[in-house]
DNA sequence: CTGAAAGCGCTAACAC
DNA sequence: GTGTTAGCGCTTTCAG
C-alpha cells in the first residue's frame, strides 16, 4: 500500500524526485538518490505497474500468449505438454537473467473472436508477444502479419514486419539422423509420417530421402506411412506392417515425432520383437517419452528450452528497436540411443 | 488506441456514461446503454486494464504464480512438467468458462529475495494467487500464512486465513490401488518409496499397509525401498532387487510415482522379465509416462486438470468473499491396466 | 438518467 | 538538482 507519495514524504522530497531516483535518471545527486532508494526499501515500496504504464504510455512488457483449445486428448497432441512447458521455462529464464517481468496468458480460438490481437495487447500494455500454439485458422494468426505489436513465433512462420520465427532445421536434422541410422547398416527404412501436406513433414521426408540417396538407396512408397501424428494410429499401422512384412532386410522404423515412435514401440513389443536388435526405431523431438521406453529411443533433441530462451531474447531485442533475422534456427542434438 | 473518451465523443455522451454503460450499471437507460455498447464495439474499444485498476483500487485479478528453480534435470523432477501444465490448463479453462482473465507469472527462490509476496501482488494488482511449486524454504512460502493476499495451493498445505489447499486423498487412493492389486492374487508387495519423512510418502505407505492388513499380509521392511522420487535411482534399486531376489511368490512392485514405476519398468525389462506376467507393476499420478511403456502401467490418475480447475474456482470464490473449506479433495481414478 | 469533476499512482515536461 | 503540475484512462461521487 505504500505509494510514491509516502516515500516522498518520508524522505522529505517531492514525488518527482522519488520517481527520478527510482528510475535511473542522471539529473539527481547521488546522495539524495541513495537516500531515497534506502527509504523506499525499508518502507517496502514497489511501484504500481498499472499506473506506471498509464503514465508513460510506453508499452514495455512482453508476454507469452499461448493458444490451446483443450479439445484434444493427450495422445492426439503432436508432442505433448512437456515440449511446450520447456519453451515457457526457457523464456522465463531469459527474462529472469535480464531482470525483466514476463506475463503469460492463455487464449483459445473462441476467446479470440471476442477481442482482436491488438486490443488484447493494448489492454495489457504489451509491447510484444511470443505466440505459441496458434492454429492457422485462428483470428490472431491471421491478424499477426498486419499488427503493430511485435511477435515472435516458435516452430512456425508468420509474415509481417517485426515478426520473427524460431525454428529447427528439420531437413538437416532428419538428414543427419538418417545418416547415423544408415551407418549402422540398416537396409530398409520405414517412415512413419504425420500428415501428407504439412510443412514439417515435407522437410523431414526430404531429409530422409537425401540421406538415402547418398547411400544409393530409395524410400519405397509403401514404406511411407501416414499417422496424423497420433500415437495410436502409429501403433495400429505398425501392428499391421509387422503382420504383413517379413523383416528379411535389416529394418528401421523412423517416426516423424517421438510420440509416433512410442506408438511403434508398443506395436514392436506386442509382436515380441526386440527394439534395437530385431528392428531399429527413431523419433524426433527429444521429449521424455523417448527415454521412458526400454531401450530408449534414438531421437533428435529439439531443445525447446533454448527455443523459448531465444524467443524471449529476440523479442526484447525487437522491442528495443534492434533489427534481427526473420528466421532463427536453434541448434539440435542427435541423441544416440540403443534403439538403433 | 481507442479510449473511453473517443467512444464518448462518438456516441455523443460523457465518459462517465460510457463507463456506466460498459460496466453493468443499472442507473442508465437501456437505450443509451445499447447504443454505447454498439459504438464501442464498432470502434473496437477495449478498456485499459491498468487504468481501470488504478481507478477502482479494487484488485480483481487472480493469477498463477509458479516457482521453479530450473536447476533440475528432467528426471529429477517428481512427475515432470506435464502434470504441472495440466493444472495450468485446468485453471485456464475455469477462467475461460467464467469469462475472466488469468495472468501467469514465474518466480524463483532467487527472485523472491528481491520482493515480498505482498509487494508482488500489489505491483500486479492481484487479489489472489494459485501458488505452485514453492519450496518450503522459499520466502513466499514463509510469507503466505501472514499475507492478506488470498492464496490457493495445490498438493500442499499452507496455514493462514484465506489459504486453501487442493489435494488428493493419497492414503485412500493408495489403499484402493493396493486392494485391486491384491485381488489379482499377488503375494508379495515391494514398495518403491520416495523419501522417508515426506508427508505424501507416509500417507501412501499407510494406504498400502492398511490394504495388506485387510488381506492378513504384511509389508517386509526390506521391501520398502527409497528412491528419492528419482527414476534412475528406482531403476538401479530394482536392478539390484531382481538380482538378489527369486520371485517365488507372485510379486508386484508399487511405485510412489509414475516416474519411479517407469524406472522399475526399465529394470524389469533389462532382466528379461515380462511386466504384468512375471511381475506386477503400479505407479501413481496418471501422467502419460505410465502409458508409454508396454504394457501400460496401472496407476492412480490424480486429475491435475481438475485440480487446477478447482483451484481457480475456489480462489475466485474466496476473492468474492465466500467461505470455503480449508482443504479440498479432488477425486482420483484408478486406471486398471495390464501391468497387473 | 446523465454530465462534470475529483482522484487513483506515476512520469515527464517545465519552472526555479 | 529539485519541486510543481498536467495528464495518462478510468471509475465514482455529487449535482442536477
Amino acid at each position: 500500500m505504500t505509494t510514491i507519495k509516502d516515500v516522498a514524504k518520508e524522505a522529505g522530497v517531492s514525488v518527482g524526485t522519488v520517481s527520478r531516483a527510482l528510475n535511473e535518471y542522471t539529473d539527481i545527486s547521488e546522495e539524495t538518490k541513495n537516500r531515497i532508494i534506502q527509504v523506499a526499501n525499508t518502507m517496502g515500496y514497489s511501484p504500481n505497474l498499472g499506473a506506471k504504464n498509464l503514465s508513460t504510455k510506453k508499452k514495455n512488457g512482453i508476454s507469452i500468449l499461448f493458444s490451446d483449445n483443450m479439445e484434444f486428448s493427450e495422445m492426439d497432441d503432436e508432442r505433448g505438454q512437456e515440449y511446450f512447458f520447456k519453451q515457457l521455462l526457457g523464456a522465463c529464464r531469459f527474462m529472469e537473467e535480464n531482470d525483466m517481468e514476463l506475463a503469460i496468458y492463455h487464449t483459445t480460438s473462441k476467446r479470440q473472436k471476442l477481442k482482436s490481437y491488438d486490443q488484447f495487447c493494448k489492454e495489457h500494455g504489451i509491447a510484444g508477444t511470443i505466440c505459441y500454439g496458434l492454429f492457422t485458422t485462428d483470428r490472431y494468426y491471421k491478424e499477426l502479419p498486419e499488427s503493430k505489436c511485435h511477435c515472435v513465433t516458435v516452430d512456425y512462420d508468420v509474415a509481417g514486419t517485426n515478426k520473427v520465427a524460431i525454428i529447427t532445421d528439420d531437413m538437416q536434422a532428419m538428414y543427419e539422423l538418417t545418416k547415423k541410422v544408415l551407418e549402422k547398416g540398416y537396409e530398409r527404412i520405414v517412415f512413419l509420417n504425420g500428415k501428407k501436406n504439412t510443412e514439417v513433414c515435407k522437410k523431414r521426408l526430404k531429409g530422409i530421402k537425401r540421406a538415402l540417396k547418398e547411400y544409393g538407396m530409395n524410400l519405397n512408397n509403401e514404406d511411407v506411412i501416414l499417422t496424423d501424428f497420433k500415437m495410436n494410429q502409429a501403433e495400429a499401422k505398425v501392428d499391421k506392417f509387422l503382420q504383413e512384412n517379413r523383416l528379411d532386410q535389416k529394418t528401421a522404423i523412423m517416426g516423424i515425432t517421438d510420440f509416433v515412435a512410442v506408438g511403434a514401440y508398443k506395436a514392436i513389443m506386442r509382436a515380441g520383437l526386440r527394439v534395437g536388435q530385431d528392428i531399429g526405431l527413431t523419433g524426433f523431438d527429444g521429449i521424455s517419452a523417448s527415454y521412458f521406453t526400454f531401450p530408449a529411443i534414438m531421437t533428435v533433441q529439439q531443445n525447446p528450452m533454448e527455443k523459448g530462451y531465444m524467443a524471449a531474447k529476440v523479442l526484447t531485442d525487437i522491442v528495443k528497436g534492434k533489427t534481427v533475422d526473420k528466421e532463427i534456427c536453434v541448434p539440435y542434438t542427435i541423441l544416440e540411443r540403443p534403439s538403433i
